[in-house]
DNA sequence: TATGAATGAGTCTTCATTCAT
DNA sequence: CATGAATGAAGACTCATTCAT
C-alpha cells in the first residue's frame, strides 16, 4: 500500500548500482570497453538495457565511474592499511600492496591498461589516474632521496617502469603460464635492498 | 601490353599496399582501432573505401598486416644490424636497440600495447608476437645464465618487465613531459653492468 | 473514517487532477508534445510519474484533457460573460471576448494551434474543437446575414481566417516583438462597422 | 570497369537527395516531424536507412534542408515570375503568387506551420523564414503607404494574418470540405481594392 | 585497377508504461 | 493514495562491406 521508504530505495539504488559497476568492470576488462554493448551488459547484470541509464547517463559515464571506483578503492584501501601500520620501511610496504592489489584485483588492472591507452577514455579519469600517480611518486621519492641515490627521479621512473611492467606482463599473461608473482616481490626487494616481510 | 606494364602494377601495388599499411599504423596508433574507420583510413590515404579491401579482406585483415609488418621490419632491423656489428655484448646491443625502435617506431609500439590487450586482436597476432618473445628470450637468457644469476628466468621476467614498463610509460607518457630515454637507457645499462656504448 | 474523509479525499483528487493538467498545458505549449516526457511533467509538478497515471490513462489521454478542459472552459466563459451582458451586437462582444481571451490564455492559444496540425492528435480533440467552431460560425452567420453580406460563407471564412491569422501571429510572435493587440482589435471593429467599446 | 566520371556521380547524388528532400517533405508534412521515423522515410522513398546519413547529416539537417529548399524555391519562384510581369501593381501580383503557391505547395505550407510553433526547429530554420518575412513586407509596406494608410504597419500586420489565416485554414481544413481558394483571393482584391486579373 | 553509392546489421539511448511496496 | 525502480519497444545513427560501373 505505503511506497517504500526513502532508505529502501536508497539501499535498492546502491545495490543496482554495484552490480552494474561490477558488471562493468568484469566485461570491459576481459573484453574491452569496445567490445562490450550496452546488451551485454545488461544481460550479464540480469537487468533490463533500460535500467542502466537509470543508474548512469551513458556508457561513457559507466567506463568512467567503473574507473573511478576501482582507484578511489585502491586509494582507501592504501590509506586504511598504512595507517594501520606505520612502519618506517614505507617502500617495502607499498611494494607489498601493489603485489597484492595485483592479485586481488587482476582485472582491475587489466582494465587499468586498456584505458590508459584510449585517448578517449583517457581523458575521462585523467584527474582520478593523476591523483593515484602522485600518491606513488610522493610515497617513493622520498625513500630515494634519503637513500642518498643520485638521481631520484631517474630512479623513480626505473622503479615505476619495473612495477608497471610486471603487472602489465602478469594481467595479460597466457592463462595457462603460471606467473611467479611471489618470486617476483622478492626480486624486487632484493634490489632495493629491503627484506623480506 | 609489354611486360614491363605488368612490372610498374606490381610496383603501383606493392606502393599503394604500403601507402594502406603506413596509413592504417598510424591511424590505430594514435585513435585506436575502434576509433578508427575504414572512411578514415580512405580519406587520409586519399584513396577510395573500396580501394583497401583490393588489398586487404578487410579491416581486421589490415590491422592484422600491420602489426605483422611491424614486427617483421623489427626482426629484420634486429637480425640486419647485429650482422653487421657482431659484438660479443649481445645485451647489451639488444637494449640499444629496443631503445633506438623506441624512439624512431614510438607509433609502432603504441599499437603494440594497445593490441596485447584486445584478446580477439591478440588471437590475431599471436604467432608473431610469440617468436618475437621468444627471440628476446633466447637473446637474454644465455646471458644471464652466462653471468652466473642464480635464477635466469625470474632475471628474465625482471629484464623484460622493466623494458616493457620502460616502452609503456615513454609511449603512453603525457605529451608535455620529456620522457629522459637516454638517461633511462644509461641506467639499465648500469644495472646490469654493462658499459655505455 | 468518516464522510468527511471521503469529500476530502475527492477534494485532494480534484486538486491533484488540476495540477496535472494545468502542468502538462504549460509543457505542452512551451515545448511541444513530443518535447515533454511523462517525467518531465511529474518533474514540474512535483509528484511521482505512477501518479498521473493514477489520474489520467495515458500521455495522450491527458493531452486531450488538457484540450478538451481549455475547450470546455473557453465555452464556458464564453456563455456566462454572455449571458450576463446580453448585448444585441453580438459580434463586437464576440471579437472582444476573443482577444481577451488570447491575452489571457496564451498558453492555451499555442498549443491549440500546435495539436491542429498533428493529424493523430486531432482526431482526439476533433469533437470539441469541432463543437467550438460550430459555435462561431453559428454566432457569426446570423450576423453577416442580417447585414446582407452577399456571401456570408465567404465572409465568415475572411472573418475567420482574419481572426485565426491575428491569433497566430500574436502568439508565436518573435519574443522580443510587442505585438499590438488592442490596436488590432479596434482596426477590425472597424472593418465590420462596429463601434469601439 | 572504369569508375564512374565525377559528373555521374554528381548527377546521381542530385537525384537521391532530391528523392529524399521529396520524400521528406511529403512525410513531414503530413504526419509531423515527429510521427516520422527515419525508418519510415527510408521505406517512403524506397531507399535503406544508411542512405539518408549519407547526404544528410542527421533527421534535424534534413527537415532543415527540406524547409530551406522550399523557401528558397518560393522566392526563386516569385522573382522570376515577377521579373517577367513587372505590373505596376505588386500587392495583386504577391496576392496572387501566393494563393497559387498554396494550391501548389499545400505540403510545404503545412510544414511551414508546424515549424513555426516548434522552438527548437524554428531556430534551425529562422534565417530563412526571416528573409521570407522581410521580403513581404518590403512589398506590401510600400502599397499601403502610398495609398494613404494612417497606419501602414498595423495595416500590414492584418493583411499578414488574414493571408496566413487563409494559408492555415486552407491548409489544415478537413480533407472532404472543398475550401474555396478562388472566391476568397477575389474577396481579399475586393478588400484592397484591387481588380481581379 | 578504382570509385563511392548503397546496404543493413548492430549500437546507444529514450521514454511511456507497469507494478511491487 | 503514492512512489520510483524496472521494462522493452522503438528510434537515431554508425560503419564494415558489397558492387555496378
Amino acid at each position: 500500500m505505503s511506497p517504500r521508504t526513502e532508505e529502501q530505495f536508497e539501499e535498492i539504488r546502491e545495490e543496482r548500482k554495484e552490480l552494474i559497476l561490477q558488471t562493468g568492470l568484469e566485461l570491459f576488462a576481459t573484453k574491452g570497453y569496445h567490445n562490450v554493448s550496452v546488451s551485454d551488459i545488461a544481460r550479464a547484470a540480469d537487468i533490463s538495457k533500460g535500467l542502466m541509464y537509470n543508474y548512469f547517463e551513458s556508457k561513457e559515464v559507466l567506463l568512467s565511474s567503473v574507473v573511478q571506483k576501482g582507484i578511489k578503492d585502491l586509494l582507501e584501501a592504501f590509506d586504511r592499511d598504512k595507517d594501520g601500520v606505520l612502519t618506517k620501511d614505507e617502500l617495502s610496504y607499498f611494494i607489498d600492496f601493489i603485489f597484492l592489489s595485483l592479485k586481488n584485483n587482476k582485472q582491475f588492472w587489466r582494465l587499468y591498461f586498456m584505458l590508459i591507452m584510449q585517448p578517449e577514455i583517457y581523458e575521462m579519469v585523467k584527474n582520478e589516474y593523476m591523483s593515484l600517480k602522485e600518491r606513488v611518486i610522493k610515497t617513493t621519492y622520498a625513500f630515494f632521496e634519503e637513500r642518498g641515490y643520485e638521481d631520484p627521479e631517474c630512479e623513480i621512473l626505473i622503479f615505476a617502469a619495473m612495477l608497471d611492467g610486471l603487472a602489465f606482463q602478469f594481467v595479460f599473461a597466457d592463462d595457462n603460464f603460471q606467473y611467479p608473482l611471489e618470486k617476483l616481490r622478492d626480486k624486487v626487494y632484493k634490489i632495493y635492498g629491503l627484506k623480506k616481510q
